[in-house]
DNA sequence: CCCACCTATTGACTTATTGTCTATAGACAC
DNA sequence: GTGTCTATAGACAATAAGTCAATAGGTGGG
């Protein structure tokens, strides 16, 4: 879909991704609910990353190639619908384990994120 | 100081690391609070990553040249104590301005993580 | 004095991750 | 058949991270 438009700024600076230890959870999580295809997916991922069509959706097939190299995910070949045909992935259970596992880690990084906005607060009084 | 240790795994599975979009804020906000050197710093990041120490030290002081190259920070030197002659950071003003941009962007990263972990809730069950 | 050890910082080199652009392929409408 | 939209894949450049080694100066012990 749409490829990233340039942002209107002069100076190099440039927003703050998220990234694949973000997006891998994400990816892991939408399909832990439903099997899904690529391009479902880089939709999917607006319920948690609302800006997701910042993002080039190239990056969500090559982590998904990646993450099924690594036995989180498998894929089938779907039905041909409009293009070519779909390749959609379900989430095995070493995906699973490793879901869990990447959920504590967010836990811990939404405990960072806390600390540094809590300092943020005191440092600003 | 240390080194980081490798990991006992056999497998390739790296720890999630925060990255220079997380360690970047947090170097600027120790630095709103007061001047410091580089090692001061790496300790001073305790109170918000726990775990700073499996991080090698050298990206610290990579991620200082970097912000002073973007003007976010500047140096100079400082005492020697132990070891060669300290260089200190004290935080500019357009690194004022771009600690807070970056706190407004770690709050959306919050509110991402936290739709993460409801979506995982509710998953669950 | 000489050595080992701890504090501090820097540099070089390798590997991993991202950004971006291009290519392909089928369905559908006109 | 031409253009447009859905869907996926490949290649290459740019940026970021991981790792190792080097340097430099003080302190304390024998």
């Amino acid at each position: 879909m749409p490829r990233h438009q340039g942002r209107g700024n002069g100076h190099k600076q440039r927003r703050q991704r998220s990234g694949k230890t973000f997006l891998q959870p994400c990816l892991l999580l939408c399909l832990s609910d439903e099997d899904q295809h690529g391009y479902d997916l880089y939709n999917s991922l607006e319920k948690i990353i609302p800006d997701i069509e910042e993002y080039d959706s190239t990056i969500i097939y090559r982590l998904l190639r990646e993450m099924e190299a690594d036995g989180f995910i498998a894929s089938y070949e779907g039905e041909v619908s409009r293009g070519p045909r779909r390749r959609i992935y379900k989430i095995t259970n070493t995906g699973k384990q490793q879901l869990s596992e990447w959920t504590e880690q967010l836990k811990h990084r939404r405990e960072e994120i806390d600390s540094f906005l809590n300092l943020f607060q005191q440092y600003s009084r």
